[in-house]
DNA sequence: CTGAAAGCGCTAACAC
DNA sequence: GTGTTAGCGCTTTCAG
């Protein structure tokens, strides 16, 4: 069997408290101190963290659910979040959980009968109820990349009003004035409409309804809405996919059509992943300063977890247009 | 406070012994259990697994240790991992190793203090002391998407060889002789060299090992070894890469000078991840049946956590050559 | 069938 | 300073 604490005490002579004083750093003399160091070393003793969080200490885990890792946006935020809180000694567990309620639900109820320290969403939130639960009951949450305003939470998410803005706007100014929105079934996607059709209207550009189309974010469907919209009697100049899935996915439906970009067609995403950068044209997009929104979203639920948090925040940042080759004059 | 076994006991007029039978589906009087149920219900009482797990029960928990969860296909079988193991009633605490010794042996011993069920280690592995460790002690482990003839533990691998086997044939079917070859610093690479080489000489072409470099698996490092292979005075006329980000490098690298794919240059990939279906022309690839392999992974583990597997073993799975657009006849 | 009681490994008063 | 001891919440003999 592995040591336990009385194997460490009774090989040190000292009694069991004694070892877990050295272990937490209390006053020790110093004899006793390195007796039990000794015997810690020689049994290759290691505590068990489960016993320690069963006598009220932290788990010092959190658990982090997303929609679906295998989006590599998604991906990266958890690469992120794992990286800050390893650094804070932290171990994430991660869920998928497809935007589904039930999951959502399933998850979060299981992860607290592990006792998590906290949770951090991120992404999507269907179930609101789940986090307002959560916060009923004091446990640490914070949402990442969504907001939501019907909760009194900690938050840290880009500013989606103003990366659609800055979008349109960016594509209104090279003459584009059919400018259709690929959105995803998300919270994020909503703002980044209205942040769309406020700059349209800024410049006086009549908002047509039919340009704005909702997808499951994936690539097929990205390229199934984006032929679609091309296939219309009057179709538009420019796409606005609201992730770089589905930018990609228009760029496969345009290459089909044998559509030059951009210059028969501009195309702009959101996100700036891996995939923004590989493609050809490389891709115009919103950037999200995912490290930067991961470490804050971390450390804010970490100064929850240890009671050091004054008041809840909602940290908005502001998201950088960054203009690649996807996106040209309009020529028509 | 959240109730407690007690609690439930006290309302339903039991001991806790029976309402712990009730949960473990143990035989309990009808009478019995229909209060205990009741009682449960109303108090909302959900069961610390953490006690559970202190008296010798699972934490149902798996530990999954990979390079990065920001490549692509590692995030990808991430997501199989998952979501087999929540099938099977387990969570996965993921950490990133960014291949390195300390790290694979920190958070190994961490998750051990947390008493995880069993350890998933993929698609490297620096620090086979680790594993070693591990096996001697009982835990349960499991290698997926690599292998190493040094320990005796389960896994599931892709046969590498034959997959650069496959991708060597087929780009010297179509003419080519300059082959390049850009891996990783990665145990499945060296294998898949190995396949490379063994083709060449069935073909009886001699081998350039000027042509085979490594890198760091970037998209910058693709690129620059990709753009060094291409400036020589005698320049490969195909490169095989040895996973789909280092493709894509290479696609860059072939755009900046110019160069068209496959006409002046054909390319490979390994892996197929949503990059080389996305690209410019789609890239023709070694596919892994990730979907396939992360099952097979989760389910040896579970297998051997619940003490039912038999002996060890070893599973290789076969790849599949999936012949797209990035690879033409050889024009020189 | 069900209850009493002894742990699981560690923490934290409370004494000495 | 250091030892004793009572839990933390649950499982599991062992009686009855």
């Amino acid at each position: 069997m592995k040591p336990t604490i009385y194997d460490v005490a009774e090989k040190a002579g000292v009694s069991i408290a004694t070892v877990s004083y050295v272990m937490n750093n209390q006053k020790v003399g110093k004899k006793s101190r390195e007796k039990v160091l000794k015997a810690m070393e020689e049994l290759n003793y290691k505590p068990s963290l489960l016993a320690s969080a069963l006598t009220g200490k932290r788990t010092t885990t959190i658990g982090f659910l997303l929609p679906d890792l295998a989006n590599p946006f998604v991906a990266e935020m958890a690469r992120r979040v794992e990286d800050r809180a390893h650094e804070r000694g932290f171990n994430v567990v991660i869920c998928s959980t497809d935007s589904d309620k039930e999951k959502e639900a399933l998850y979060t109820s299981l992860l607290r009968q592990k006792r998590v320290d906290g949770f951090i969403f991120a992404g999507d939130l269907k179930n609101v109820d789940v986090v307002k639960e959560l916060v009923g009951e004091q446990t640490p949450v914070v949402l990442l990349a969504v907001s939501h305003p019907a909760v009194s939470v900690n938050s840290v998410t880009v500013d989606d009003f103003t990366g659609g803005y800055q979008v349109a706007s960016h594509l209104i100014s090279l003459g584009h004035k059919r400018i259709a929105v690929i959105a995803e079934e998300a919270i994020s996607s909503r703002e980044r409409i209205r942040g769309y059709k406020h700059a349209l209207q800024d410049q006086g550009i009549e908002i047509d309804e039919d340009l704005i189309v909702t997808s499951d974010s994936s690539f097929e469907d990205g390229e199934r809405l984006a032929d679609e919209l091309l296939n219309t009697s009057h179709p538009p100049t420019a796409i606005f996919a609201c992730n770089d899935i589905l930018a990609i996915g228009s760029f496969l439906a345009a290459r089909k059509k044998n559509r030059s970009i951009p210059g028969d067609l501009s195309v702009a995403g959101f996100d700036n992943t891996l995939l923004s950068k590989s493609s050809d044209p490389p891709l115009t997009i919103v950037e999200q300063p995912i490290q930067d929104m991961c470490s804050q979203a971390v450390d804010l639920l970490i100064e929850e977890i240890e009671g050091k948090s004054t008041r809840k925040q909602r940290i908005v940042l502001l998201p950088d247009l960054i203009i690649r080759q996807s996106t040209g004059p309009c020529r028509f």
